[in-house]
DNA sequence: TTTTTTGTTGATTGACGAGTCAATAAACTT
DNA sequence: AAGTTTATTGACTCGTCAATCAACAAAAAA
């Protein structure tokens, strides 16, 4: 039955099924059987293509993050101008994609994971200074010499409105989030001179 | 040796090392020898008080949750006027000793609880509700009509200012938090009309 | 003084889970 | 055809850990 190949196919799968687990049971607690069953496989298999737990939890990571990274480039293709492309970050950090409950948990767990793994914390402050620099970029001809503090606030209110999101019982709402952070946005960007 | 009333002692201390022990290790994955140790008693005692260690992590839930809800409290007594009344909460939320490594990375970690264990949903919606309850309590004067979505916001900002603490190296700065979270509420409340 | 209650632990049990290994099989190479 | 590489798994090892238990000690109650 072996077919050739089978490598990358079974890694996504693999990756894919990490995310799905850690999401569903909503912590780092699954065994590497559960997760290979899910992929269709035997935790054997999964060894040997990731040689152990943690490396296969940074590669969902990393899968995460850069699945989050494509959908924030994507939408700043199409969008014009500081204001657009502000929106732009916003509406994909909530899209339907990337805010629903399962990628939200593992996200959640990823900081958790971040304290003990070194590569994880590593890769989470990427995405931080991503985009950090994303939001500082379009705020700053928006409003100078305040665009740090307001990266900085945006970033975290991001992050929060991820975090309160975990425990909401009823479906993702990405629109409400979206429009929280505008509303910080536009009330910061009102004041002209000072 | 064993000495009379000796429960309520063993029980403060085995919560104590519990908030620690996580914080240090920053996950739920400690053993209750751990635990016990750092205690000063055999994991056996541990058992005999708390039945389990579930009971153990939600008694050191209740205690964090606890602590910060009388620090508000308390903050709140000797504050005269609304503006004055969010700045004391502010203050509270991120005072050295709630804006510790150890206790935030205790935070993240009862967020992860919650997700499975109900009773720590179920705390942690309380906290929730009633940091609402006093913003709105506060914001309504201000802000009016507003004070609703306000709240909202700035609870998730609280969250993830908590969160990006997580990360952050360096010792803990609650005076820039505070800082951030004002500048969200004033630049909210500079529009009077609208 | 016996008995009961409270405090305490070392040793044990039983389950579970990460990682290894030997074995099997299909596909490619020579 | 013989040998090599890739795919795959069941069975096993080894460690860890939550939870239990039997036993001991001291204080309090009887």
């Amino acid at each position: 039955m072996p077919k050739l190949g089978m490598e990358p196919i079974r890694k996504a799968a693999l990756v894919q099924a990490t995310i799905t687990e850690i999401g569903r049971t909503g912590s780092l607690e699954v065994t590497v059987s559960q997760i290979a069953k899910r992929a269709g496989m035997s935790s054997a298999l999964a060894h040997h293509y990731f040689g152990g737990k943690e490396a296969l939890f940074l590669a969902a990571m990393r899968h995460v993050l850069s699945l989050y990274g494509a959908e924030v480039r994507g939408a700043l293709l199409s969008a014009a101008g500081p204001q657009a492309r502000i929106t732009a970050i916003l509406r994909a950090s909530f899209s339907p994609t990337n805010f629903r409950r399962e990628v939200v948990g593992a996200w959640l767990n990823f900081y958790v994971l971040a304290q003990t793994v070194p590569e994880a914390k590593r890769l989470l402050a990427i995405y931080q200074r991503r985009l950090r620099s994303n939001l500082l970029h379009d705020l700053r001809p928006l409003s100078g010499a305040r665009a740090g503090e307001l990266a900085d606030g945006l970033g975290a209110l991001i992050d929060g409105l991820y975090l309160r999101e975990v425990l909401k019982d009823g479906p993702p709402d990405g629109e409400a989030a979206v429009a929280c952070a505008r509303a910080y946005l536009d009330s910061h960007l009102k004041e002209p001179s000072l």
